[in-house]
DNA sequence: AAGATTTGACCCGG
DNA sequence: CCGGGTCAAATCTT
């Protein structure tokens, strides 16, 4: 904990440090009679550098509450999952699914990441969201302590296709229209890999998964999408040298917030009018996709420039193993969602306390 | 009939 | 030993 005060401010010091390196840079660039491009690369990495610095002073007054079990929809940081600035949790799930095959009830050391899902009240109470996988309920277990038990999924196409992609649904106790999704490992089948995800087929029980029924939660998005950012700023590489923690930083598709439009397709609210996703959306996201379909590709970003930034600052060791993002009852876990936040994309204009940013 | 869910038993790590 | 995760037979659904 008192690492983590101690790791934000030496990114915030880096940031900061960043930031004025290259105004320095801009200063002398701008007694230059050219170079119009350079300047304006200058300056939106300038603002960048603030912006991100500005994250982590938000995040860093935020966290408390997000140590105490976070206020129903901040994303969760578990402490044990290492992640990864390039990898996909993939190789290792592989092989520990593998692993876990051979030694049958063995207990997997695979990456995992949560999700927290609120379902409206009036539907979605017999499950949680559709999240454009198909899974397949293999377990349900009374947690001890949790009014609710607990759902374990694994893949439909585990068997066909050796995607060992799992999931826990645990209903939140406080509030039973959250529920507390914790994936573990990559989906290796063709539903991971493939742009678009299957159309909407309800599950039958997990379900509620439309826009209307979404419980939009306006004042949290500003810190749901901190934290989120936080989530990356976390991100380091330590761990990639012992090769068994490669881990990308995965979250929902919509957790940027979506809005559904005339022709059924989800749309993030953010992207729509903020150029920064915007970019990143039109670059990395816009894979085709059906009109009928209601989900993302499965995009994935590269983390390249924080790793660098934020790699050589500190390690933050302990935050590790389990990402967790919040999303809504529309959201598509999306794993080899790797999210590629280069400075020099970030528009300094982002709206990040707007309440579209998430829906 | 094939695929999905349920549920008690089993296994493992702490 | 206990709690949590998984297995697998039984059952249900399509």
């Amino acid at each position: 904990m008192e690492s983590d005060l101690s790791w934000e401010r030496n990114t915030l010091i880096n940031e900061l440090i960043q930031g004025m390196e290259v105004a320095r840079k801009l200063k002398a660039d701008l007694k230059l009679p050219y170079s119009v491009d350079t300047r304006d690369l200058l300056l939106q990495r300038i603002l960048s550098s603030y912006e991100k610095a500005l994250l982590i002073l938000r995040c860093s007054n935020a966290s408390t509450s997000e140590l105490q079990g976070m206020n129903q929809a901040t994303p969760t940081l578990l402490p044990e999952s290492p992640l990864s600035v390039h990898g996909s949790p993939l190789r290792e799930d592989v092989h520990g699914a593998i692993k876990d095959h051979h030694n049958s009830k063995k207990r997997k050391i695979t990456p995992k990441w949560m999700d927290r899902v609120r379902v409206s009240c009036e539907s979605g109470l017999e499950g949680p969201h559709e999240d454009g996988y198909n899974w397949r309920k293999y377990g349900q277990k009374d947690i001890l302590g949790a009014k609710y038990p607990r759902s374990y999924y694994r893949c439909t196409f585990r068997s066909t296709q050796g995607c060992w992609a799992t999931k826990q649904v645990q209903r939140s106790d406080e509030d039973p229209t959250m529920f507390d999704i914790t994936y573990r490992g990559n989906h290796t089948c063709s539903q991971g890999n493939n742009a678009v995800l299957p159309p909407k087929s309800p599950e039958k029980h997990e379900k509620p998964a439309h826009s209307h029924n979404i419980d939009i939660h306006h004042a949290q998005a500003s810190q749901e999408s901190l934290a989120k950012f936080r989530s990356i700023l976390s991100v380091n590489t330590d761990n990639l040298d012992n090769g068994d923690m490669a881990y990308a930083f995965t979250f929902p598709s919509t957790s940027f917030g979506c809005m559904k439009q005339d022709n059924h397709s989800l749309i993030p609210l953010a992207l729509e009018n903020d150029s920064f996703l915007s970019d990143l959306y039109q670059t990395h996201l816009l894979s085709p996709t059906t009109p009928e379909s209601n989900y993302f590709p499965s995009p994935t970003f590269q983390m390249n420039e924080f790793d660098g930034i934020y790699n050589r600052s500190h390690s933050k060791s302990d935050i590790n193993e389990i990402i967790s993002t919040n999303t809504s009852a529309t959201n598509s876990p999306i794993p080899d969602f790797n999210f590629s936040l280069d400075p020099v994309e970030i528009d300094p204009n982002f709206p990040f306390n707007t309440p579209g940013f998430l829906c």
